[in-house]
RNA sequence: UGGGGCGUCGCCAAGUGGUAAGGCAUCGGCUUUUGGUGCCGACAUUCGUUGGUUCGAAUCCAGCCGCCCCAG
């Protein structure tokens, strides 16, 4: 089979491609750029992340683990789709008062997306597309439908940021490390002697300061505790997320944390951590993907972020790509605009939604 | 300028003669392909100030400074 590996110049992706090519497939390397150096000229982010002005030696590193294994490299422009798609919504989300999830986001529109389109277009014939994502992806006969699992490596698991990804883009991917712990993933690129078998695992969205992002005047306004006593002053709501305790600046007898975002009075709601716990919430633009959608309540398991462990809910349909979730424990820190992701007793992730809002409540 | 009270880290606050608890905030590290959380570590040679008593004081005494309250 011909198939398209998408590169990040780190360990995960560059043993996917190892992994291919022992396996007798003919492969091809790619890397989508997407850091647009003529609109963030003034940006300095220091460390490595995904999006980074250092993004040529992430190339420079695939293009060199191409090379040494004899296999065709490209680089493909995603600049334009990542403007648009995810970079604009990330902003008009923190604008908003919610707090996106970039990575959700990039996957479903440009990683799998218009990174494989745009190659296409560009010629490069290929029968599927992989990456080094941990998540298990197989074929359900009876359902008739592509299902996707948490990764064997619970640890790595990456399902929870694919969650949005289509049948028929299912039906073009090939995730060969859902198998793999991560140890064995470095061992197989020690086999291979890869430069990047020792480099370290984990990548943010961005590492240097998110206003670098999203270019907006700073807009003061008040810390205020839940009953509307003013703590404090903040630079801009889409500095904080529901959940957060660091750089408050706020002392109190207890740790604080953000339990409200006020876009209209552009106040940032602080409390204790028992004041942030939510019984249930609301999401909105559901996707479904091991399972057809819910036509009546059901009892399942959710996670609100990438590294929990799924917790027990019941998710009620509400018609329109809309739910309700009610947990049976409460849960801290369930921020609007980020994900919750929808799996089954196996592991098997149903579907997922967008917070839309939180709710002390069960309903 | 009569009476009373108080002044210990950025905030709160233990300690009332034996050589500065703790919490919050802050900073650093670890964890993590979002945001965040969590965990670990660092953080007052000094107790408004000046003198005195004492082997020894943040703790006792006196002056001064500052703040608060009640009377006026």
């Amino acid at each position: 089979m011909k198939i398209l590996v998408g590169l990040s110049g780190g360990v995960d992706s560059s043993v996917a491609l190892c992994i291919l090519k022992e396996e007798g497939h003919e492969v091809i390397g790619a890397t989508m750029s997407i850091w647009d150096k003529a609109k963030h000229l003034n940006i300095t982010a220091q460390k490595d992340a995904c999006f980074s002005p250092h993004e040529e030696e992430d190339i420079k590193a695939a293009r060199a683990l191409c090379e040494k294994l004899d296999v065709p490299y490209h680089v493909i422009d995603c600049t334009k789709e990542y403007q648009r798609l995810v970079l604009d919504n990330f902003k008009s989300e923190y604008l908003a008062g919610r707090t996106p999830n970039p990575c959700v986001i990039c996957n479903a529109t440009i990683k799998f997306e218009a990174l494989p389109r745009s190659a296409k277009a560009q010629g490069i014939a290929f029968d599927k597309f992989a990456t080094g994502h941990y998540a298990r992806l197989s074929y359900n006969e009876n359902l008739q439908r592509y299902q996707l699992r948490c990764a064997a490596d619970e640890k790595k698991d990456q399902s929870y940021f694919l969650y949005r990804l289509q049948q028929e883009q299912l039906s073009r991917i090939h995730l060969p490390l859902g198998e793999y712990t991560k140890e064995q993933v470095r061992d197989i690129a020690r086999k291979y002697n890869l430069p990047v078998s020792e480099k370290p695992d984990s990548q943010d969205f961005y590492t240097g300061d998110i206003n670098d992002i999203l270019q907006t005047e700073p807009k003061p306004g008040n810390f205020v505790d839940k009953k509307g006593k003013v703590l404090g002053t903040h630079q801009g709501i889409w500095n904080f997320t529901i959940g957060q305790r660091r750089g408050l600046g706020i002392s109190a007898d207890r740790p604080l944390y953000v339990i409200g975002l006020d876009k209209d009075k552009n106040e940032v709601m602080l409390g204790y951590a028992e004041d942030g716990m939510k019984a249930s919430l609301s999401a909105k633009d559901i996707t479904w993907l091991s399972v057809p959608p819910f036509t009546e309540e059901k009892e399942i398991f959710v996670k609100l972020r990438s590294s929990q462990k799924p917790v027990p809910a019941v998710c009620v349909p509400n018609g329109n790509e809309t739910a309700t979730i009610r947990f049976f424990e409460k849960q801290k820190a369930v921020a609007a605009g980020q994900s919750v992701v929808f799996y089954d007793e196996n592991g098997f992730v149903l579907g997922g939604g967008f917070i839309k809002s939180a709710h002390n409540a069960a309903d």
